[in-house]
DNA sequence: CGATTCGTTGACATGCTTCAAACTTCGTGG
DNA sequence: CCACGAAGTTTGAAGCATGTCAACGAATCG
């Protein structure tokens, strides 16, 4: 980027993307007036309201300044599958179909504020490498999901889950160690592919073994370390017939508690 | 897209992207130099060769002009995570991490011809929104194998997966109804979050039940209807407890049996 | 203050993994 | 060209993790 410190900015510093280096608009296009329209389409959204739903047309991505959103898609059935949490700082709705329809849905899970990119600010001028970058944090975010799914069982999901809370928490200057879950027991079950009970289950026993303090959204880690070894782990200890098995360690909570 | 149909086209049409609309290259960037540029870089590569490694500089995403490949990642544990197969006229490699280095490795499963987009190509007069479009595309797949692997039993993913084969083949003009599996059942379960074992008995009993024909790498459709309609099958028969349950209708082996 | 949603706990059923072994195909070298 | 070994595929039996069903307690909301 080009700008000089004895510049004065024409765009309102946010220091909410710092952690990706800076004001994403800034990073996208170089365009002055655009940037400042970017900052302009701010929106604030109570919980629950959606952020767009499912076959709306996809002309825009945003960026959350504070608060948290879910994504998710309904299966034929009628069911929900959550796709992502999203924190401040964080990037969504940049997925669409192939005729331009939302192919998920985002909702607000606390009261939040966003930034709007529509798509027709970046239609021509744009960085596409760095483009490429922000597509690809949100893949790799997905990568570690199919992971997860594929390859853990309830209790490697639910430490994955909350070791990766706590890492954004942190990286975001608050407390890894204690936080307020924004999301329900529902949604974390729809979004690790879990019975609702499974996840109470997991929460109860991972307290009772001392890892963590929980009580109703309120989560403390006590012991990171143990959790941490616990979202490493892979489902079953396959020896001859998992897939091109290396000598990676395991983690089980016995072992951990 | 200007190009009118009298001019001389300065690159040579590819028929493999017609599906999308025509040469991706075309798509994305206006200038004829570069889109020179993009068809000149081909690469053909034998069955098992490497097209990227976890850790290189992730400076292109390729488009497959013929042959098939697989992208995966290691975990911690060294078990490996398939996250996609791709066919002639699929887009991969967009993913990438933090810091520009591949999060994921990707194999040909057969000798494959590619086009390679390096981003240097793309840093600047790109069209954003069509970028986007290709991103999208590719979190579309990847936002579907979270919902196979969260949502379905081994009998609906094997069937999920039959029946996505299917349709592209049939997309691509080769018949959808009977073609090769160009990765092993190793490879599907690592995609499919399955074991080896598990994979190979649903197809047996797919079989068994006259669903299809299958021997070896070579399978035959013969019920698509029932197929897709396992497809369509969630894991369970969720109804008070399950995430946001609809009024969608179950389809098991046993009904299509 | 009652109704509803959310979270927890228990008992039971089952689908998948694991372990074990045989068979087939393919590649390599004698 | 055949023999041999390695890898891929199939089949069987048993154990266990997780889903399902059911019921209760707690918090939230109007």
């Amino acid at each position: 980027m080009q700008t000089k410190a004895h510049e004065v900015p024409t765009v309102h510093p946010c220091h909410v993307c710092d952690s990706r280096g800076g004001c994403l608009g800034r990073q996208l296009v170089e365009n002055r007036d655009i940037q400042q329209k970017l900052f302009q389409a701010k929106r604030i959204q109570h919980k629950g309201e959606h952020v767009f739903r499912e076959g709306e047309t996809a002309d825009a991505f945003y960026v959350i300044r504070s608060g948290s959103v879910k994504s998710y898609l309904v299966t034929e059935d009628g069911e929900e599958q959550v796709l992502g949490f999203y924190l401040p700082g964080d990037v969504f709705g940049l997925d669409g179909g192939d005729d331009d329809q939302r192919a998920s849905s985002a909702v607000t899970l606390e009261t939040t504020s966003l930034c709007r990119f529509p798509h027709a600010y970046l239609a021509d001028g744009v960085d596409g490498a760095n483009l490429i970058r922000v597509a690809a944090e949100q893949m790799q975010r997905d990568h570690n999901l199919v992971l997860i799914l594929a390859r853990k069982d309830a209790d490697g999901r639910i430490a994955s889950l909350l070791d990766d809370l706590a890492a954004r928490y942190r990286a975001r200057g608050y407390s890894g160690a204690a936080f307020v879950l924004s999301m329900s027991r529902q949604d974390i079950g729809c979004y690790l592919g879990l019975a609702v009970e499974t996840v109470s289950r997991t929460l109860t026993r991972f307290q009772e073994c001392g890892i963590l303090r929980v009580n109703r959204r309120e989560v403390e880690i006590l012991d990171h370390a143990a959790l941490s070894k616990l979202a490493g782990a892979r489902a079953g200890a396959r020896t001859a017939s998992g897939c091109a098995a290396g000598g990676g360690g395991e983690a089980t909570l016995a072992a951990a508690c």
